[in-house]
DNA sequence: TCCGCTAACACCTTTGAACTGT
DNA sequence: AACAGTTCAAAGGTGTTAGCGG
């Protein structure tokens, strides 16, 4: 399994030209997260690096050790603040930028299971109105949660530190009755996706006393799930960084900017007929306004072969010069939640500063990367407005001229700045469980290589959107799908900050530990039986899942919400220590 | 009429099998 | 025979667009 294609794109991701594994890689330099004391590279494959005893630092290592860096930091804080937009789509859309960390202070013997969810991020709805997202009501509830398991899982923390973990190929979808199991998400909601790490018991995956995880969350990594994008900024970041979309972008060569121009020009007779616009385009564009767009677009790290000119940069240009501005994005007036965290810096927890001391901004754009251990509370106060009818931004006024592109518009943090956000947590029971029903019993351990993508290692229940209730594998309608799990029950939703509350300064993303013993676990919620197979594809035989990630999805859950929920209930005081996220 | 959503489309990258050379 | 490199077609990802429907 380890060279199955999960792998095999971590590997590429690792291999990733120099920029951007290289910024990741300097963003992170400094935070002690990619220097996790005593981790041995040789022992991990890797180049051998500072600090070697490999046996006496994976003696010590436990879960609150591990590290996690975002990699294509800077290109996440790009899309961040210009305000992220996620396609989702019936059948399935890839996120970009994709999510990719680097993992560090894992035991590299130690077995771990690594997995993502998308949370909503607040409680509303959203709408792109003069070129700005506004609250536009309350969110609809959220879809059944789903957990994209990375397809290596299990796998030792050796195999995860070796290279960059890639969860590229987790596919995001606005259909409530996926059947592929795509983690399902409302069109013009704002979401956070959160890792996972959970270790794995060297005998039955989660049966230890203390089976543990830990979470992280990037706060550049939110964004809000669309249709069709809506920020002309986000689909000029797509098309400059994502090499699927090259298409889209310019090129030096003449004839094939003149066609691009025509193709899109006679596509856009609907607004620019009236004057002739495809002539134009083809004939007096492609030498006028191609040039100024080139000369004006800045070369991008990503796209240093080709200036970058898209359709739609082109399409800006000529339909007026006005509309090139910079998209006046005001305050996002949205919920927030108060955050309390406490920094933990090599080893040592060291509470940072109390709330109020803290920066106000909800997702700041400039973080350190510096690993924190978190109390989240939620509190009430949505403030829901409903605003004018959207424009596009082709029709959206503006003033500013050439710099639309170019200027950082303020960061998309700023414009999540708001009230404070009060709101009673909402307890959300952990309602449909993973199983290890006797057909997958037999399975064999930890020691097993994770089995082939296609065998469906990973599987989810996917109940309807219409009911939130608990639900047993036994009523799903659809089939498990590899790296992918399903929690029937209603998305937590993440703890956000309040702009009266606290803010990690620099990079920091979130992480919480916990630790819970499994009987805690199992208290949680029954196991289900494994659903029968159903309408695979042909050469897809599912196999029964991992006990590993059955547990996985049981564990998770059952751990996530009721972290959720306690660290809402128990966990306000700020005292965020590992003890205090320890159950019991 | 507005707006979100969908399917079709062209363009592109990725992937893997087949082929060739050493 | 084994391995490495190349070629090529299929598969799949991308944003764009027109049209549909609430």
């Amino acid at each position: 399994m380890l060279q199955d294609k999960g792998l095999s794109e971590s590997e590429e991701a690792f291999r990733a030209p120099g920029p951007a594994l290289g910024e990741a890689s300097a963003a992170n330099a400094p935070e002690p997260a990619l220097a996790a004391p005593g981790l041995s590279g040789a022992a991990l494959g890797s180049p051998p690096g500072p600090g070697a005893d490999v046996a006496a630092a994976a003696a010590e290592q436990t879960i609150e050790n591990i590290k996690v860096g975002l990699h294509e930091k800077e290109l996440w804080k790009k899309f961040h603040e210009a305000g992220t937009e996620m396609i989702i789509t019936k059948a399935g859309r890839r996120m970009f930028p994709s999510y990719k960390v680097k993992v560090t202070g894992m035991n590299p013997k130690t077995k771990y299971i690594l997995l993502i969810d998308i949370v909503p991020a607040d409680d509303h709805r959203y709408k792109f109105c003069d070129n700005k997202w506004m609250v536009a009501g309350k969110a609809e509830p959220a879809m059944p949660g789903r957990l994209y398991v990375h397809p290596d899982s299990p796998a030792t923390g050796a195999h995860w530190m070796r290279q960059l973990v890639s969860f590229q190929k987790l596919k995001l979808t606005n259909n409530h009755l996926d059947p592929f199991g795509h983690i399902i998400l409302n069109s013009m909601h704002k979401y956070q996706p959160r890792l996972h790490i959970v270790k794995a018991d060297e005998n039955n995956a989660f049966g230890s006393k203390n089976t543990a995880f830990c979470t992280h969350v990037f706060p550049e990594t939110s964004f809000i799930s669309v249709t069709s994008y809506q920020n002309h900024k986000i689909t000029q970041l797509k098309i400059e960084n994502n090499p699927f979309a090259k298409g889209f972008r310019g090129s030096d060569d003449s004839d094939l900017r003149v066609a691009r121009l025509q193709r899109w020009g006679c596509a856009a007779r609907g607004w620019g007929g009236q004057m002739g616009f495809r002539h134009v385009a083809s004939v007096t564009l492609s030498v006028s306004s191609l040039s100024s767009c080139l000369s004006s677009c800045p070369p991008h790290p990503f796209s240093k072969e080709y200036p970058v000119i898209s359709k739609s940069i082109m399409r800006q240009r000529l339909i007026s010069p006005q509309l090139s501005a910079t998209p006046d994005v005001g305050p996002l007036l949205g919920t927030h939640q108060a955050l309390q965290h406490y920094q933990h810096e090599n080893g040592a927890h060291s509470q940072l500063a109390e709330p109020q001391d803290l920066p106000l901004s909800t997702f700041p754009a400039q973080r350190d990367s510096s690993l924190f251990y978190h109390c989240l509370k939620r509190r009430d106060g949505a403030r829901h407005l409903d605003l004018p009818c959207k424009r596009s931004y082709l029709e959206a006024p503006s003033s500013v001229g050439e710099d639309h592109y170019f200027r950082s518009p303020p960061p998309y943090d700023q414009q999540m700045l708001s009230p404070s956000y009060c709101s009673e947590v909402t307890p959300r029971e952990a309602c449909m469980y993973s199983g290890s029903g006797p057909e997958i019993a037999g399975v064999s351990g930890v020691d097993d290589l994770p089995p082939p993508p296609l065998s469906c290692n990973m599987w989810t229940s996917v109940s309807p959107y219409t009911s939130y209730s608990v639900q047993t594998m036994e009523t799903v309608p659809y089939q498990p799908f590899p790296t992918h799990f399903t929690a029937t029950t209603m998305m937590p939703r993440l703890p956000t900050l309040s702009a009266q509350s606290s803010q990690p300064p620099g990079n920091a993303h979130f992480s919480v530990y916990n630790q819970l013993s499994q009987s805690q676990v199992r208290e949680r919620g029954p196991s289900a039986s494994f659903p029968r197979e159903r309408g695979l594809p042909p050469g897809c035989e599912r196999k029964p899942p991992s006990p590993h990630l059955n547990a996985a999805n049981e564990f998770l859950y059952s751990q996530t919400f009721s972290l959720s929920r306690e660290s809402s209930l128990q966990y306000h005081s700020g005292m965020g220590t590992v003890e205090n996220w320890t159950d019991g």
